[in-house]
This record gives structure tokens, C-alpha cells and sequence, in this order.
DNA sequence: CTAAATTTTTAGTTTATCTAAAATATTTTT
DNA sequence: AAAAATATTTTAGATAAACTAAAAATTTAG
């Protein structure tokens, strides 16, 4: 049985709605894959046919154990493709994405092994999401919280941004902001949300609501 | 002007054979490809119509340069691949060839010459195939023979094949011949053509004319 | 200058996916 | 629980990229 780049595609967007609401509605899918519901309806019997996806009619989708290891297998690869990118070819985090996208499609469970030992089993890819181990099994990170709930006083590392578009990644670099980096939380300006933090070295940058509401951190002390 | 996976097989296949026979009938591309030569006239117009191939109908194809350079590109993605796969992944020579057919056909300028200088800027694949450089020049290796050549007392290192087949390859891993090992022709037969080859650790090989015919070597004295 | 070989044309076929609009089912509201 | 709103499916066909078989045309070789 030989999934086709579209079908990964599916199978992709639904573990991710599943994952965020417990069901992949036909409507969702379709706007995630930026196509139409009678689309997505075409697709999932496909995908029910080859039994990758459990789905009833009207009833939204789910992924079978098959179809969910094969999802999780394709974001394996997409991470550990990002990684390879910035560890090794020099990419910046917000250059990546669209290379991994093709990446990801290609090659066995052998292969993303052998990528996996190359780099080093890394738990996390450039923008600081998870990757899958060879089981599919996800390490999801403790005591992670949006930087919007820093209060004044804390210390925290950037450990994820939870949107990586190129847009926002760029924004990230030009406020100088990057996994890893170490801030204290000055102070909330109360009007708009927005806050100040500054790192050691004493550099400040303000940091508006809605860039906060997509930057995870933890939280030192 | 997108290039789909099948015209860079097309524009590949064109490639070897104007090297080899000045130009590309329609039938060999047919053979090439196991395709039909209905197809392939198709395909030319196609290819003729974007620019990238000289075509006039019942006179074959040539690459324009345009399309010489693109399939260049598409080589040299192919055995850059091939490299990182063996050198990267510890690969072996003999199961590299299917992945690297499908990585050749992802990513631009750019991400190969990235992985060119990641890699070290290799000059040959695991085959001993020339690696053409980011212009899309091949450096021809001078003095090298097919082992079929060599003469009795002659020390000589095995430098590429010409034949990548997993099985011919398999063969020679069977043999213990792999690029870089260094034999003497100790004798050959006349009556089947084979030949007698030792190296330093007095190891002994029996190779049929048919393999020697398929190994490339420069001989050392 | 034929005959043989090669190439092109013709006229679809295949595969995989998508679309618009109508019909149907489900959910929400009242 | 019926009506209204929303979501999904069906229908019917579009599209794109490549392929095929067989007939027609062209080139090449003897």
C-alpha cells in the first residue's frame, strides 16, 4: 500500500486536529489543507478504504493505529529534516519549513533511523517542537507556558513559538529573540499587553500581546 | 517554469545519451526511460515548447543549455545524495542508488550547494561517478582504464564502475573489491578471459571478463 | 528505389485529485 | 419538536500529466 504526498498530507492535518479536538472535522481539514469539503469527503473514504483513517459519514475522521504511526512518521521526518537544515546546512530557523515539506515525503522507516542517529536523536526540532522517537512516542515538555504569562520578576528560556511561519520567525530574529535565549519579565503595560524583558547582557525589547501569546517558555525561577 | 519529476528523468536520460552518442533517438530515451517512443515524442514537444531540449520531429534530441545545465544539476544532486548517504548514514554502495532517485528531484540551487560544502565538496559519488561542480563541470578523470586492460604484473586501485546495479555491486562486495582497493594483475586466462588479482595482504581474486569489463581503474606502475 | 526501421499522429485511457451545485444529514435555536 | 442554520455528501464533470495501441508518415539502409 503506497501512500501518495497528498494522502501524508491528510494524515498529517488530521492527527493534528485530533490532537487539538479530539476529532478531524471535514470542514477543518479542508481549511487546513486549504481545499473544500467535498475534497476532504473524497479523500477520506480513500483513506478509510486503505485503512489509515476511521470515519463514518458525517461523523468527522479519526486515524486507525496505522494510519496515526504513519502520521507520526511523516512528522518525524519533517523535524528531523528541519534539524538537518539548521545543524548542518546552515538554514536559519524560518528558511526551513517549506524544504522539510518536501523532504518529509521521501524514503523508509530505515532511513529517518539512520537520519534520527546522524544528528544525534534530537528531542526537538529549530522551532522547539517535539519529535517523534522511531515508536512514535512524543516527549511533550512539563511546566511549558505561553510567554503571556510571565509575570514581573520571573526568569525563563524561549523553548517554542507555537506558529512557524516564516513571518513570525523573522520577526523573532529581528527582536533578537531565539530558542534558548534567557529573559527576565520587567514589567506588563496593562493598555495593550505588551511587556519588556531584558536579558544579561541588559539588552531590553518590548514584546507586544500578540507575539507573547505565541512564544513557550519555561519558567527558572 | 516548474520541471516535474518526469521531464528531469527525461532531461537525465537525454543527458547520457548525447554524451555517449552525440545525440538522443527517440527510441533509446524510450529504452532508457521503459517507456514508449509515443510517449516520448510527446514529451519532447513538451520539452521543446519550455526550452529546455532542441527537437525537430524524426531528428532526436539534443539539451539546450538551459536544459543541460538543469539536468547537470539533477546529476549532481543525485551523487551528492549518494555521498551523503554512504559517507552520512553508513549506507553501502550498493543501496543507495533508489533514494538518491528520489532526493535528486527536491530543492534549489541553493540547498545543493549547501549540501555540496556540508559534504566537503566531493568530487566522485560511492561509485567513482563524477560529481559535476555548482557550473555544472564534470572533471573527467584521465588515465583510467577498464581492468580488462590491465596486464599481467601491473599494480593498479580500482577508481569507479560502470554499471551501479545493486547486483553487480553486491557482486564485487562479494568479492571484496570496493573503490580505492589496490591489486596486481597476476594473470589472466586466456581461454574464458578472466584474471588473477592479489593485493597487499596476498588476498586472491578470481575476475571473470565480464566483471573486469565493468571496473574502472589508474594503473600505479 | 524499395523494404525495414523509426517516428509521429490519432484517438483515446488512466490516475489522482479537485470543483460547483444540489441533496441530505446534523446541530442549534426557538 | 419543528424550523433554521450549518455541515457533509453526492452528483456530475473538470483538470492535469502522463501513458498506450495502432495507423500513418518519414527516414535510413540495402
Amino acid at each position: 500500500m503506497e501512500v501518495s504526498v497528498s494522502q501524508e498530507n491528510y494524515l498529517k492535518a488530521i492527527l493534528k486536529l485530533e490532537r487539538a479536538e479530539g476529532i478531524a472535522s471535514n470542514q477543518a481539514i479542508a481549511q487546513n489543507l486549504e481545499s473544500t469539503p467535498a475534497a476532504v469527503t473524497g479523500m477520506l473514504r480513500k483513506l478509510c478504504d486503505e485503512g489509515l483513517v476511521e470515519y463514518e459519514a458525517y461523523q468527522g475522521a479519526k486515524l486507525t493505529q496505522v494510519g496515526e504511526q504513519h502520521a507520526l512518521s511523516t512528522v518525524r521526518k519533517h523535524r528531523l529534516w528541519e534539524v538537518f537544515l539548521v545543524d548542518k546546512l546552515s538554514y536559519r530557523w524560518d528558511a526551513v519549513h517549506d524544504l522539510a515539506e518536501e523532504l518529509e515525503h521521501i524514503g523508509d522507516e530505515i532511513f529517518v533511523d539512520r537520519l534520527a542517529a546522524f544528528l544525534g536523536h534530537p528531542l526537538f526540532d529549530p522551532h522547539g517542537d517535539p519529535i517523534p522517537d522511531a515508536l512514535g512516542n512524543i516527549r511533550e515538555r512539563k511546566d511549558v507556558v505561553f510567554s503571556s504569562e510571565a509575570l514581573a520578576g520571573m526568569k525563563f528560556s524561549v523553548c517554542g513559538v507555537s506558529d512557524s511561519s516564516d513571518e513570525f520567525l523573522r520577526h523573532l530574529n529581528r527582536l533578537g529573540i531565539e530558542l534558548g535565549s534567557i529573559y527576565h519579565a520587567v514589567e506588563r503595560f496593562d493598555f495593550d499587553g505588551s511587556m519588556e524583558w531584558t536579558n544579561d547582557d541588559g539588552e531590553r525589547v518590548l514584546v507586544s500581546s500578540g507575539v507573547a501569546e505565541k512564544i513557550l517558555i519555561q519558567i527558572h525561577e
